[in-house]
DNA sequence: AACTAGCAGTCGTCGATTGCGAGTGCTAAA
DNA sequence: TTTAGCACTCGCAATCGACGACTGCTAGTT
């Protein structure tokens, strides 16, 4: 357990270097607020924060630097959240507004807002619905021999697949299928998609064992796709001045199989999560922080929204950009699907 | 009009420096097949090179590096095309054939092949029709008074948008809408899509204004979004290991009017276009080339392909590279539109 | 007249050296 | 327990010089 004037340092020093990215030493700690003892003592304390493992030192003679536990530390306990200002957060609520039918549209809205808010990469994944409910079946004719296959799902969610037929069927004849399916399985699960229902054709049959694969396929999808916004944003901050760490961590975002690996690990639980640094596994993570949280409709249709920024972010002001989005975003989710 | 020699001088110059990045000095130049003259006789003619404004120097003594009038020379007649070998052809193929269906895909994945064949960022557009028809018009419900409007046209592309109905409207009656619509104006282009035609209900007139206006706002969409994949590709290259470039780049990228416009601008006629630093305008685009052309069906459904690298690009790969992507995108794109 | 060898001169790069200043750890006194 | 003082440690930026890659020029060769 930390002491009130040891936490009091390790506050000072993160604040610190999360303003100059520079190790912070005794005297500038003991200029700030609420600390009205001399560096040496603050050297005592920090000797002291060092052997615990919350800051360490670049080199002998050099100000101390948060850890990872000390960020972790700071972020709970002692970051103080501040709010967005009204004015952001109804800059935000308008933009969202315009997008909500086409819910990927949401997340790549919600993708561009957050950077400037953070001064770090937003990660977004779609709404996914836990279980898909099938709204209307369309079958369009492309080519002689191939029709589009179109599944209008609850929520304004659409599945299209080409189907080659055996043999021609006229437009009619599709329209007919299209309008007897959609009215025999509307409102139906993928699980209720089921053949031995009602009197249907081979053709028909055919069809319904598709859109039942679509859906199932679709449900057993992991995450939708996940959209990321602003690295230039990130790539502002002066610690990624090097272009070695910016290469890494491009090529992580561009193999988006991890990253949606790591969003669904972090994920733990409901409200905002922070994982910090070497807690993120992944080497090249070392020096970035990730702040997610889910939203949606617990257990019905859910998403993730979060940043991703360098260790020393302002936490005290993402923490709660992040939450607002992800109140914001269920609310907007939710009006869709009632 | 430049000599022989000098062009074989100029070309040993463009070659070397897209080999080392650094000036090439006129040892190496002499030393290069196809010159076998002294140095001093090669200095000769970099000195004229230079005064002609095909070269340039970083400092007095040191080798020549190409300028952009020196790049363009080399393009248009000096640069050997070295096609695609028939496997990665394969490769290519079989990927693209995976998404014919879905044509934003198609360029989604058009855009993921290309940075590794070029080590050069993809810049891509989902192709784009002229002229819509429209092959079927659903109404879906959403909440009691809100409904999707589902417009389905040729190519396989679908615009959706709410519409709020001012008193709630059975679904078996929105679905006679939708079938009475789609066979009304099934086939039919923006400008036919004309309310007189038939005898309408006051609903169903608003409904068709509105798909009308819709296509047309779709028409006169410039491009589709577009894509771009590759980024890490592009941060390999040696000349862009300082982080400013990158950020500035960074930047334009995110700003995806400006890309558009330049895809726009640059565009000027059929085949592969190339486009070398200064002539992209845009200081920021300085060491930058680009190498585009278009790909669909002319006049009816048409998008952009094309490569943003270092002006040292391996043109004599590149621009086959290009044309091909563009001549099978093409035919993907033909078989859906017939 | 065209080419080349030779040479002096230019200029960037790299490594070593140095001085400076920020910041520490320790000791001894308050 | 706190603080003042001081010697000491390091990183950083600036300076310097040696080195080497090239050039431009001149004078001689083919």
């Amino acid at each position: 357990m930390l002491t009130k004037r040891k936490e009091a340092v390790l506050k000072a020093i993160v604040n610190g270097y999360i303003d100059t990215v520079s190790p912070v030493g005794s005297q500038i700690i003991a200029g700030s607020q609420g600390l009205s003892v001399s560096p040496a003592t603050i050297r005592m304390e920090m000797a002291g924060l060092e052997e615990d493992g919350y800051i360490t030192r670049p080199h002998t003679s050099a100000g101390g630097i948060p850890t990872d536990k000390g960020y972790r530390h700071y972020v709970e306990r002692l970051a103080e959240r501040r709010d967005l200002a009204p004015r952001e957060k109804e800059n935000i609520q308008r933009q969202l507004r315009r997008a909500y039918l086409d819910q990927e549209e949401l997340a790549r809205l919600a993708a561009t807002a957050l950077p400037k808010l953070t001064g770090s990469l937003a990660l977004i994944t779609a709404p996914k619905a836990t279980q898909l409910r099938l709204k209307r079946l369309d079958l369009v004719p492309v080519q002689e021999l191939l029709v589009m296959l179109l599944l209008i799902l609850q929520g304004t969610k659409i599945i299209r697949h080409l189907v080659s037929l055996p043999e021609p069927v006229s437009q009619q004849e599709l329209i007919r299928m299209g309008n007897k399916l959609s009215d025999v399985f509307e409102g139906v699960t993928s699980a209720e998609l089921d053949v031995t229902y009602t009197e249907l054709t081979p053709l028909e049959e055919e069809i319904v064992d598709l859109a039942r694969d679509l859906m199932k396929a679709e449900e057993r999808l992991s995450y939708e796709e996940l959209f990321f916004d602003g690295l230039s944003e990130l790539f502002d901050q002066p610690e990624f001045s090097e272009a070695e760490i910016l290469r890494s961590v491009l090529e992580i975002l561009e193999r988006r199989g991890y990253l949606r690996s790591i969003v669904e690990e972090v994920y733990t639980g409901p409200g905002v999560q922070v994982s910090i640094g070497g807690e993120l596994q992944e080497a090249s993570m070392r020096h970035f922080s990730l702040v997610i949280a889910e939203y949606g409709i617990a257990g019905q249709v859910t998403g993730v929204v979060g940043v991703l920024g360098p260790k020393r972010m302002d936490y005290g002001r993402n923490i709660p950009a992040v939450q607002f989005l992800s109140n914001l975003m269920s609310q907007v989710v939710g009006e869709v699907y009632q």
